[in-house]
DNA sequence: CGATCCGGTACTTAAAACACA
DNA sequence: GTGTGTTTTAAGTACCGGATC
């Protein structure tokens, strides 16, 4: 076993080395290693040769003082096992990645002081952009902060309310209507909308869509109970049980999120009255199809977003445009749980004419 | 709006503008910066206040070319999205974090080719160390190839066999015999194992464990059928639709992991066997609780693996010692899948005393 | 406290190759 | 054949911002 520990790390091949062996000065390596500059197509095979016989690696942290810029973008996201933002981030790494970038990963865990830490964190690894899921609690102009700091950025699924700071996310007011005028179609003429915090400007852009899907069909807005609530499916179970115990049954629950549906699904079931008001979700997280019934629910196409978002942050640091406010179109996914399957809810269907 | 582009960053204040406000020298700054060397108080003091006034931001580019290491440590996980490893990264980033070391994180896709891109990618970083959750394709003598990189490394999870290689994973065996013992003291003589694949480790020595506690209670070990599978629960349906229709129906059924027995409740719910056979899940997700029935499951503690792992790795880099291979206690945690409340599944444990 | 070092990068300079009058 | 101009190719070197002596 070799001696290794803090101190007595062993330095790698450099460019020096690399240059050396294939006969040529380091500016010329460092060129052959960038493919740019006027070199010969004899001397460049010579030096990736030499590279690779002296397993030389890429030391970032030199090219990054000289050049005062990384190829590298931080992305910082409130829960990083949340199955939503991994989609976000997949998508983000991959588009990233083909434009030569590399990403580094931080998570605020929804707490404004440790998001202040992790960007602190990400400028010291002198990231030029970050993609960022702004914490609940942010400061409402957080993006001028960063601004200030000129850090390139954008903003991921949560804006803070300024429709010019630079922002991917989904179409939340036309996701709420497509999960309400589908519901109305299927003759539901009271509802709850569940879950969801107050504070994330998502929520009332939703239900924003669900009053204009009312409207379109003559419903007064009053017939949507409206119950927010934390993000996890325990919170779902607790608005649910909420709902049921303190008001009438509506023909239909809108659920913030999966999640709150399936702790919806829960508290139906724990007071008798399973399959028999139809409930939406939204996300369309991977399991949403396996639950009992199968989930209709509205997709936002996280991967997508983390794709549009990269460009954005592209056109931002290579071309100096900013796109702005950038808004992506979510999918209606029927499944059953909105009583789509005649066999299933007939009973509903029977009392309420489908349109 | 400010200029900015790729080529005209603007550069911010360094230690030099800090020294000279705090009128001190550049390397007093330097001691002052990391809390080492005789300064008096009120230097110190004095170099602070000159730091925040004038933004200062730390250089760890410029602290790595010098001393040739960088407080960062790489995680490298498959899939990003799994709540699992999120949980994972989350306990890792905590137990690091408090240590002055920061993360950057890194996904394989459980693609080997992926996976040397990623570590590339990370040495290129300067990481000192990396927690690696293998991919499943990797190659059997991976951590002594990590080795002869020099990068000390922590295996997380899976192991590739090699039991003197750095690990922190669950104990497997353990796992496997709780789960099925329970289910012998609830009656049960015949079983399934559904789910996971047969390359990694951890679904064999399970499966040990499953048959120490069959062989301990005077059971043959034929009364346990195996059928793998892939890992998301649409695999779960599939491999669950196949035991139901081309095997006699066991008394209970093991599922690799909670995501399998969710696709195993569906495909039994399919053909109308709901609640008929006892099912344990592995990994006790958040949403567990909330199935129907409320699945018992065994419980690996994904962060508490996290904080032990980053343990190991400082005592690698840090201390110079390696602890080799370290294995987690699991739990079982019961809730009503398995027949535990009597008033659910009571048909079942009327035909099978409870010991 | 000043000097030096780390390993790439950006810029300057220069040699060689080629074109064309 | 010589001289001048242009392009291609490669070398030389200052420099970035902390850490160390």
């Amino acid at each position: 076993m070799s001696e290794r520990n803090g101190s007595t790390a062993v330095r790698g091949a450099t460019l020096l080395d690399v240059a050396e062996r294939a006969g040529v000065s380091r500016a010329t390596a460092s060129l052959v290693l960038r493919d740019t500059g006027r070199v010969s197509e004899a001397t460049r095979q010579r030096v990736r040769d030499a590279m690779a016989e002296v397993g030389y690696v890429y030391n970032r942290s030199a090219a990054a003082m000289r050049s005062n810029s990384t190829k590298t973008i931080g992305i910082l996201v409130t829960h990083i096992g949340n199955p939503f933002f991994g989609e976000l981030i997949g998508g983000l790494q991959e588009a990233l990645g083909a434009a030569g970038y590399s990403c580094i990963l931080a998570s605020s865990g929804d707490d404004a002081a440790q998001q202040d830490r992790a960007i602190a964190e990400l400028r010291s690894h002198k990231v030029g952009a970050v993609a960022i899921v702004p914490a609940t609690t942010s400061r409402q102009d957080y993006s001028r902060e960063l601004n200030e700091l000129e850090l390139p950025h954008v903003m991921l699924t949560r804006h803070s309310g300024d429709l010019g700071a630079p922002f991917v996310g989904p179409d939340n007011v036309l996701g709420g209507r497509l999960a309400m005028a589908h519901l109305i179609e299927h003759g539901a003429r009271s509802f709850a909308y569940l879950g969801g915090s107050l504070a994330i400007h998502n929520r009332t852009e939703r239900r924003r869509g669900m009053q204009d899907a009312l409207a379109a069909a003559g419903i007064p807005t009053t017939a949507l109970v409206d119950l927010p609530s934390g993000r996890g499916s325990q919170d779902g179970l607790r608005v649910g049980l909420e709902l049921i115990d303190t008001h009438p049954l509506p023909d239909a629950i809108l659920c913030h999120s999966d999640n709150i549906a399936f702790g919806v699904y829960r508290a139906l079931r724990l007071r008798g009255l399973a399959t028999t008001v139809r409930v939406t979700g939204y996300d369309d997280i991977a399991t949403a199809e396996l639950w009992e019934p199968p989930l209709t629910t509205i997709s936002t196409r996280p991967a997508a977003i983390g794709e549009r978002a990269a460009q954005h942050l592209l056109d931002q640091i290579e071309h100096g445009v900013n796109e702005g406010f950038v808004v992506m179109t979510p999918q209606l996914v029927i499944r059953e749980s909105c009583g789509c399957t005649p066999d299933r809810l007939d009973a509903l269907d029977a009392t309420a004419p489908v349109v």
